[in-house]
DNA sequence: GCCGTTTTCGGCCCGACTGTTTTCAGTCG
């Protein structure tokens, strides 16, 4: 059966409708149906494909019948009546609109149908004009807000990557968590479940005296704007662009409030439902019985048991498996940030790295690291002085000296090979499998339809010479999609071959995504957490490599670098054959 | 529109803050 529109179409319709719901006035909790259904199949393993064949879709949970057969018309004939009909109603600029804060569908809604304002520049025009304060539900200073929102939305429109929002977030939380009314103080949100990317940084504390904590918090240097304050919670705009949160609570109160902003907002409610089948009420003050008594929880593990959980680390509350999980005593044993022995995938000098083999030997061996695998360019990356077959091979000598004078680290030979159109390599098989590894890798030719990039990765993984492929799916966070792949095809054919993934730490890219990790686990691949580091301080990427090991809910024997060398190179022969 | 350890109908997580109200709707997380 062919597929007319890709999962991520379907998807990004669903999550569409959703919204236009919300803009017409339905009923929030269908409008909440379409967006739950989008994340349904997000979350799902099985290829959009796999679930209609099987007849599984409609006995996914969040899929009834109606959203069953409209997702199966989607996905067929690539059109759908109802959907066609609701956009009809509203023109598309309208959900720029709604990226202003504090700007809502009722709101957005009662614009458009007053004054058919649609799109940004309209809406400033009819604030400077002053002609928004007029309308009911409206005042001076919503006109005033949506100014400024409008500019907020035009000049700091993306959220930021996890290292810029910690950099951010680290000074912040000192100054809160020093302070001398503050009792407890916490990182809460996506920060702590360690996103990709990060919206906003929320920080908790708990106190006696919570007016000072906000008092003190809107008056740091870092703060720009004030956009919100009252008398235990405070939102501020950093002057970096960065918006951030600060809630106080009683220190009673504490655990509740530190897992209710961790969230995440699914994760959320779904400890909610957990708790009203006990009969109890769960918000961020407290868990409570229906008689009115406090059940008392010193910390947020004490929550999860209470509720007959096991505790769920704040990087699992995706809510996608975890609650499953934690009732059936089942919550992975996740990786731990001192668990690698070693890595793959570093640059030097040799092509476009910055360090010299020596120093970048030097820089692994600092981080506890006892293997080291150099994978420079391949010569079809010109633009990255990528090694041609006579200049690997004095690399190699360099590394038989280098470890023959025995330094902190042994390093490993390797290529990262480019992957070329047709999927053949840049190196013959023979120079491949005389390396210790090699990373096939995609970086010219992004333009080929899914089916042929998915032929393209699986006649590359099938190569007996490649032991994983380099940032699979070739994203750039906040910058580039990932080019169009099935994920899926490509996992299988990765354990059909006893190839590894690599998870890919660098920032930018923290690919493989954690949301597709899980199913390659569950195949029984192994992973590679490897820094892509073209520097010495790009070693230390592979902490955010580990927190989407976490995320993905891995534990350290799923990722291949967690072993002591000897073990390590025997798992590495055994990605060749015979 | 979905779903069932109070249920096949009537729920669907819950509270702070804001601005515009004169008791509350909208938005956000």
């Amino acid at each position: 059966m062919d597929l007319i529109l890709e999962k991520k179409s379907v998807i990004q319709i669903l999550e569409e409708i959703a919204v236009l719901l919300d803009l017409a006035g339905e009923n929030p909790f269908k409008s909440r149906a379409y967006s739950n259904a989008a994340r349904v199949l997000e979350t799902t393993g099985e290829s959009l494909e796999e679930l209609i064949r099987s007849g599984q879709l409609g006995e996914t949970k969040g899929i009834g019948k109606a959203l069953e057969e409209k997702i199966l018309t989607l996905a067929v004939t690539g059109t759908l009546e109802y959907y066609e009909k609701l956009r009809g109603q509203f023109p598309p600029t309208l959900f720029d609109l709604l990226k202003i804060p504090n700007l809502g569908p009722k709101k957005v809604k009662t614009l458009y149908s007053t004054l058919g304002i649609q799109s940004l520049d309209e809406l400033e025009k009819a604030c400077q004009a002053r002609i928004i304060r007029a309308l009911s539900g409206f005042g001076e200073k919503t006109e005033q807000r949506i100014l400024e929102g409008i500019e907020r939305v035009r000049t700091y429109a993306a959220r930021v990557l996890l290292p810029a929002a910690e950099s951010a977030a680290q000074p912040l939380f000192e100054s809160v968590s020093s302070h001398p009314a503050t009792l407890r103080a916490s990182l809460c949100g996506s920060l702590r479940r360690r996103r990709e990317t990060i919206k906003d940084i929320d920080l908790l504390a708990s106190s006696r005296e919570p007016g000072e904590l906000i008092e003190a918090f809107t008056g740091l240097p870092q703060v720009k704007t004030i956009t919100g304050q009252g008398s235990t919670k405070a939102s501020v705009v950093l002057e970096n662009g960065i918006a951030s949160d600060l809630r106080v609570v009683a220190d009673d109160e504490f655990p509740f409030a530190l897992n209710y902003f961790t969230g995440s907002k699914e994760h959320n409610t779904l400890m909610r439902s957990r708790a009203r089948t006990f009969g109890y009420r769960l918000n961020e003050y407290a868990l409570t019985r229906e008689n009115g008594e406090i059940l008392s929880c010193q910390n947020e593990e004490a929550i999860y048991w209470a509720l007959e959980l096991d505790y769920i680390p704040p990087e699992l509350r995706e809510g996608l498996h975890e609650i499953g999980w934690a009732m059936n005593r089942a919550v992975p044993s996740l990786i731990e940030y001192g668990d690698l022995k070693g890595t793959l995938h570093c640059h030097t000098r040799a092509s476009d790295g910055e360090a010299s083999l020596e120093e970048m030997a030097a820089a692994a061996g600092a981080l506890g690291y006892q293997y080291l695998g150099i994978g420079d360019h391949s010569k079809a990356a010109f633009y990255a002085n990528g090694l041609d077959e006579k200049r690997l091979a004095q690399q190699w000598e360099e590394i038989d000296r280098y470890n023959r004078q025995g330094g902190p680290v042994k390093i490993l030979k390797g290529s990262e090979v480019d992957i070329l159109r047709d999927g053949e390599l840049d190196f013959a098989e023979e120079i491949l499998l005389e390396c210790d590894f090699a990373v096939g890798s995609v970086h010219s030719q992004f333009a080929l339809s899914e089916a042929e990039m998915t032929q393209r990765l699986i006649c590359a993984i099938e190569s007996p010479g490649i032991t994983f492929l380099g940032h699979m799916t070739g994203r750039l966070l906040l910058q580039r999609e990932p080019y169009p792949v099935d994920v899926a095809k490509v996992i299988d054919a990765t354990a059909r071959n006893g190839k590894w993934i690599e998870i890919n730490s660098n920032p930018w890219r923290l690919d493989l995504d954690w949301r597709a990790c899980l199913e390659a686990r569950d195949k029984g691949v192994l992973f590679c957490i490897n820094p892509d580091a073209h520097n010495t301080a790009g070693l230390a990427d592979n902490r955010y490599g580990i927190d989407v090991a976490r995320k993905a809910g891995l534990g350290r024997e799923a990722i291949a670098n967690t072993r002591e060398l000897n073990d390590f190179c025997q798992l590495l022969k055994k990605t060749r054959p015979g």
